[in-house]
DNA sequence: TGGATAATTGAAAAGGATTTTCAGTAAGGG
DNA sequence: CCCTTACTGAAAATCCTTTTCAATTATCCA
């Protein structure tokens, strides 16, 4: 009866179904944009309406083991979350809708190589984001 | 009497010279890795005794709207903060020690301007981190 | 060089977000 | 269908940051 891939992934990692789990999935799922703790919560609540906040937290943090979700830093707040892509992606974030957009793009390793030629430094990983606005929020005013 | 560059430009800003704001300042101008508000603190009181946690606070906020210093995100906590380059300037992290490198490294356009293309997006900025072992890392054990 | 004045300070209190605790509930194996 | 144990929500605790406020002090001006 478990008809979802990421609630799958939960149980086949000991973890129990439960609705709680089943309605911070389907949010994190179908949402086109970073959502904080609060916002999960609010969302959430319209599926389970004895959801939690704590229990948001908990799922979150589970999610974000199993690498289904992936935390998003804007400037300031670092606390929202979005569905993680397939292997290694970058971000697109709109300014004004918040909109996120997965994106591959390792056309870096040039800069990789020079960098790391220049400090030193043994590069591991990289984190690239890029902001602006959608198509959407051009258009409208 | 003010002999530091950061120091004048507060007080250009209109901003008094307190022997707490000295301390911060060199405490941000003198270090190699972006550090905590409690970093900060701990560090700056041994050279002004009696500062407070809650001044380290003030003085960050105010030298980052100078645009002295920058906020430094890391997978989690993003309230570290590290002497600002000159311009635009991406971050080279040592994941062991903590070490924080600038550099520049525009070879981006390229990037910017297919994932434009691709998405519909209009680009204003973005935002690259590298992660690694820098050079003594790499030998120390 | 004082003295006046307004910015700045530290401590304590408040606020907000996240985590822990705990007793009750419910998933899922047998 | 029952039993075990994971999971839950609510409340309390904790941690970090901001606000408040009376005392202090940097800087301006006479």
């Amino acid at each position: 009866m478990v008809d979802n891939p990421w609630l799958e992934q939960l149980q086949a990692a000991g973890y129990r179904i439960t609705a709680a789990r089943r309605a911070v999935t389907e949010v994190m799922q179908s949402s086109e944009r970073a959502l904080t703790p609060i916002e999960v919560y609010d969302a959430a609540r319209k599926r389970d309406r004895r959801l939690g906040l704590v229990t948001v937290y908990r799922t979150l943090e589970k999610l974000e083991a199993l690498g289904l979700i992936q935390r998003v830093h804007h400037e300031h707040s670092c606390q929202a979350f979005l569905r993680a892509g397939e292997g290694h992606q970058h971000l697109l974030l709109c300014e004004r809708c918040r909109r996120a957009i997965l994106f591959e793009g390792d056309d870096l390793d040039a800069l990789f190589e020079r960098v790391g030629e220049e400090t030193g430094f043994e590069i591991r990983s990289h984190w690239l984001q890029l902001y602006g606005l959608c198509w959407d929020c051009q258009t409208d005013s």
